[in-house]
DNA sequence: TGTACATCAGTGAACGCGCGTTCACTGATGTAC
DNA sequence: TGTACATCAGTGAACGCGCGTTCACTGATGTAC
């Protein structure tokens, strides 16, 4: 009953952006609004409830997307297919992705337990990152490779950069080295960065091959991680 | 007069969001409501006023930066100028920043007059690679240099999005080949991931060195160019 | 097999609020003669 | 210098709507004896 409630919601999402309305809701229901609050306990609380949904339902899609290569050496088809499996859930999905990587929702405040969700996905992308250096299998920084461009002598990690790389690398990848987790950081700003763009109409009026487009910028990321 | 109304509303922006209402402006400026209809249709209209005034300051904001460099031949210093300003405008208006790039509003149909605003800030990007490519100080393609990574053998483009660089060249660079602009949207990508990412919460818990990650993106962004 | 009772999903009315937009109006200011 | 008129910024009431949340309630279903 709840899972029908959100199924609807997730709807409603669709067409009116995050200003979600527990009335109309109720409305499409065929329900009353006030029977909504037998199944949770405000608005917030079942924005929250889609919030977590959509963080699980993503992170679960790029662990299969992943695991689904079976030879797990194979770091850049992993990451290939973790990243095409975030676009094309983004793309299927533009609401919920919007809820969770969009313009933050005026007057809502995550609740904590929200952060564990959120970070399943880093930890399924680290993972690949992770399991290429444990193999031995990555350039070490000072290696003449594409992901040695961003070790050169100009490049030093300040300290407190440094200090947060440890931090991440530490709750997401214990053992990775913080130059690899800063290439993934990279690729990941630019595959989020793309599929927000794209997904926010920004791509509107300058690139319509997006396909195509993506492919090859997900090929650039895996070039500087060294895949 | 129609100025006033526009800070008050830019400030109810930065609380409220999208959510933009007439009356809490008009209250805000000890009016009534109807007041306002003197100056705007309709509360989309003043949202497109607000949304134009956006986008021409964030272009007059990056323009200024880049003018500042006053030897046109420094291109990395232009590109890192302009970027700076770009982010900087973003951290002082977040809320601005969010009505362009965030989330679209539910609703609300961005009229034909803002597209030019908007492209406003890629012709002054697009603008330093021209310059670059004019002067003959960018690499071709061929070189083995940085920029030259994304057009190994593997990364042909294909014809569709070969077109739709052609065609973005001519709107915004003319003269520009298409894999330099290539280049110019992978770091416009870069750029504004960065941002987007940063102003929507998403470096909470991972990176809080911001001003120094985002100096190595750049830097990373700069080699990418090839300048 | 039948009665008494508890559970609990959903109802309907209400509270108090906010919203965009319209419309006839007031009343001050400026202009023309 | 003084009157008549036009302009026009801002008013106030109203329309019709939607919202989240509360509360006492109905009435069907299941359980206990």
């Amino acid at each position: 009953m709840t899972d029908e409630i959100k199924a609807v919601a997730r709807r409603h999402l669709e067409t009116e952006g995050a200003n979600l309305s527990l009335r109309a809701v109720a409305r499409d229901m065929g329900m009353v609004s006030s029977a909504l609050y037998r199944y949770f306990a405000s608005r917030d609380e079942l924005l929250t409830a889609l919030i977590l949904d959509a963080y699980n339902a993503l992170a679960d899609v790029v662990a299969a997307a992943d695991e689904a290569v079976t030879d797990r050496s194979r770091l850049r088809a992993r990451w290939l297919a973790a990243a095409h499996a975030i676009r094309d859930w983004a793309l299927a999905r533009p609401a919920e992705y919007a809820l969770l990587y969009g313009s933050p929702v005026p007057g809502y405040v995550a609740p904590e337990d929200t952060v564990a969700a959120a970070s399943r996905i880093y930890i399924v992308l680290a993972r690949i990152l992770a399991d290429g250096f444990a193999a031995g299998a990555l350039p070490a920084p000072e290696q003449d490779r594409p992901a040695a461009l961003m070790f050169g002598p100009s490049l030093r990690l300040a300290d407190a950069l440094r200090a947060d790389l440890t931090r991440t690398t530490s709750d997401i990848a214990p053992g990775l080295p913080e130059q690899l987790l800063f290439a993934g950081l990279t690729a990941w700003i630019q595959l989020f960065g793309h599929v927000s763009l794209e997904l926010f109409g920004q791509f509107n009026n300058v690139v319509e091959a997006r396909d195509e487009f993506f492919d090859l910028q997900l090929e650039l990321t895996a070039d500087l991680m060294g895949l």
